[in-house]
DNA sequence: GATGAATGAGCGTTCATTCAT
DNA sequence: CATGAATGAACGCTCATTCAT
C-alpha cells in the first residue's frame, strides 16, 4: 500500500464515520479500526483531529470546484453559467450525499465561520469562477445590484437548502425539479 | 433571587457559551460557572444536558413566532404577508444575534434533524402561518406550483443565510438591504 | 403527627427502598419523598446516612430478639429451648422478608462486621438467651464441646440460608419443611 | 510488563480494595492508583466496573473449584467425598482470607443473586460435583430426603460461616477443629 | 515507518449534606 | 421545627494523544 493510498484510507473512513456519528462520535480509535490502520498512524498523515477534519473538508472542495469546471464556459450567458453550476452542484450532492452531509456539518462548526470568512475575504482567490459569475452579471445589468454574498446566497444557498431536504428524504427531487429548483434561484437573483 | 430568575440566568450561561463554543465546548461545569450556580443546580432545571440544549431551543422558537405574529394579518396579500414575516424575521435575527446562532447550531445537530422532521410532517400544528401562506399562495396561483419545502427554502432559507453573513460582520444590512433581499426572495417563489 | 411517628414513617420509607435497591439506590432525598417529608427532616431524626442505618438494623434486631423472647422458657430442655428459638426464628424471617433481607444486606457491609464483633465479645451482654442456651448445652454434656461461635454458626447459620432461600424463591418452606430444617440443625451442634 | 500481568495487577489491586472498603468504597481511580496504571487503562482489560466485578468473581470460582477436584475421587463413600470437599473448601478459605471475604461479598449483592440463581438452576452444569454429591447421598439413603438446596446450606453454609469467624478474627480454627467442624456438618445432613 | 497499549484530563451526572426561609 | 433549593466533591467512563516497541 503506497503512502497516499493509506492517507485515502483513513480520509475514507473518517468521512463516513463523522457523518453518520457526527464529529464528537467519531473517535480517532473508531477512525483507526475502520481504515484497518493503528491509531498512532493517522497522527502521521494529521498533526491532530482538527488537521484531518479540516484536510477532510478542503479535498472535498477541490472535488468540487474540478466537478464544477467541467463543461464550463465563461463565455456564454449568464444566466447559462449559472444554470450550468446550480444543476452541476444540485446533481452533484444528490449523487454524493454523504459528502454533502460533511459539508454541512463542518460549514455549522467553529471550523466552518473561520473558512468561510477567508473565503469572502478573497484571500483565496484560486476559486473564484462563481465570483466573477456574479460580478459579470452585475455590470451587465442581468443581475441585481447587491452585495456579491447576498446574491451568492440568493443564488446558491437555497441550492444546498433544497438539497438537504432531498439528501433527509422529505423531498425526491426528479430531472424536472431540478431544473425548476435552478430557475427559481435564477428569478430570485436576475433583475 | 426568585425560582425563574436561577433558571433564566442558567439559560443565559448556556447560551452565550454555546454560541461562542459549540455545545462541546460548554460543558456544564462551565455553564454552572458563569451562571454562578453551583453544578447540581442545573439539575434542578433541566434533566440533562440534551434537555437543556433542546428547551433552550423550544424558548426561542416560540419567542420568535410569537415576534411573527404581532401585526400579521391572514386576510391581506399573500406578498403583504410574506414581506411582513420575512422583514420581522431578519430584524429579529439583526437584534438578537446570539439566538440566531444558536439556532443554527442547533438547527444542524442530531437534534435539529428531529425538530425539523417534525415540523415538516407537520406532526406540531401549532406554528403554520408559513404553510399556510405557501398554500394559499398556491392555490391563489400567486406562487410557483413547487413542493412546500422547497418553496420554504427558497423564501426564508435565503433570509436566513443573509442574516448570518450579518451576524457574522460580512456584510452590513441597513433597512434598505433588508427590504431589497426580502424582495429578491419574493422574486425566487412568485409565479 | 406526632414526633415518633414521623421518625417511624422514615423508618419505613428508608427500610423498604433500601431492600428494593440497596443502600446505593436509595438516595435520602428518595427516602424522603417516600416518607413524604422534607430531606432536611430526616437529619432530624437521624445524624447522617449511616446513623440512620444502623438504627434502622438495631430497631429490628430489638423487635426479633423480643419475639424469640415470647414463650420462651429458660427452665426446659435444651432441645426445645433450641427448637423454639429454631422455628420462631424460620417462621418470622418467612413472615416478614423484608427485614430479613435488610439484615442480609446490613451484616454483609463494613457496618456488619462492627456490629458482630460487639456481639461475640459479648460487649453488649443483653442479648443472651443464645448465648446461655449453648452455655447450658455444653455443660450438660448435650451439645458437642465446641467454640460457642462455631455452634452458633451450625445452629443458626443454617437456619438463616434457609431462610434466604426461601425468600429468593429458591424453595418453599411449609410446616413440616420447617421442622425438619430446624431438626437438623439440631443434629449438628448435640452431641 | 507482559499483558497479563497488567490485568493482574489491576485485578489484585481491585480485590484488595474491593474487600477492605466495599464495592462503594473501592472507586475505579482508586484501584488504577493502587496498581499503578492510568484510570483508562482498567478499561482497556474490563468493559466496565461491573464486568470486573463479576470477572474477578468467576476467576475465583474456577480457582476454587479446581482446587476442590484434586484429589476428589468420586468412587468413594459419601462421607468420605463430603469430608475431603468440606475440609479442602474450609483450608482453603483460611489460606486466602481475601478470596473468601470477596465472595462473601459479591454473593450478598445484585451480582450474587443472579449468580446464585443460575446455580441453582442448574443452567450452569460444569460445576456439580457437589451437587451429585447430596443425590447420591439421597438415594443411597445416607444422606436426610430435604430439598437439595437446604442441604447445600446445612452442609457447606456453616463451613462458610466458620471460616468467616476465623477470618473475622473471633475464633482460630487449627486442624482439630476443621476436622470436628466438618463432622459437625456431616452430622446435620446424614440420616 | 507503523503500531496500539497506556495515559489522565475532562466530561456528564449523582447525592449526602447544609441552611435560608 | 420543617422544608427543599442549593451545593460541589466525587463518581464512572471516554478519548485525543503519546511513545516504547
Amino acid at each position: 500500500m503506497s503512502i497516499s493510498d493509506k492517507r485515502e484510507v483513513i480520509v475514507r473512513a473518517a468521512l463516513k464515520l463523522i457523518v453518520e456519528n457526527g464529529f464528537h462520535g467519531a473517535p480517532m480509535s473508531m477512525i483507526a479500526q475502520r481504515a484497518n490502520v493503528g491509531t498512532g498512524t493517522i497522527y502521521r498523515y494529521f498533526d491532530n483531529k482538527d488537521v484531518l477534519i479540516t484536510d477532510l473538508y478542503k479535498d472535498m472542495e477541490e472535488k468540487i470546484y474540478l466537478t464544477l469546471l467541467e463543461g464550463y464556459d465563461p463565455e456564454r450567458l449568464i444566466w447559462e453559467r449559472f444554470s450550468h453550476i446550480g444543476t452541476v452542484l444540485l446533481r452533484f450532492f444528490i449523487d454524493n450525499p454523504i459528502n454533502f452531509r460533511y459539508i454541512e456539518q463542518f460549514y455549522n462548526s467553529p471550523y466552518g465561520v473561520a473558512i468561510r470568512r477567508e473565503h469572502i475575504m478573497g484571500k483565496k482567490g484560486e476559486h473564484k469562477i462563481d465570483r466573477m459569475l456574479f460580478e459579470d452579471g452585475v455590470s451587465q445589468q442581468v443581475i441585481k445590484d447587491l452585495p456579491l454574498t447576498i446574491l451568492f446566497n440568493l443564488g446558491f444557498g437555497s441550492i444546498l437548502a433544497v438539497a438537504r431536504d432531498h439528501i433527509l428524504g422529505f423531498i425526491t427531487l426528479d430531472d424536472a425539479l431540478v431544473t425548476r429548483a435552478v430557475e427559481a434561484c435564477w428569478d430570485a437573483i436576475k433583475r
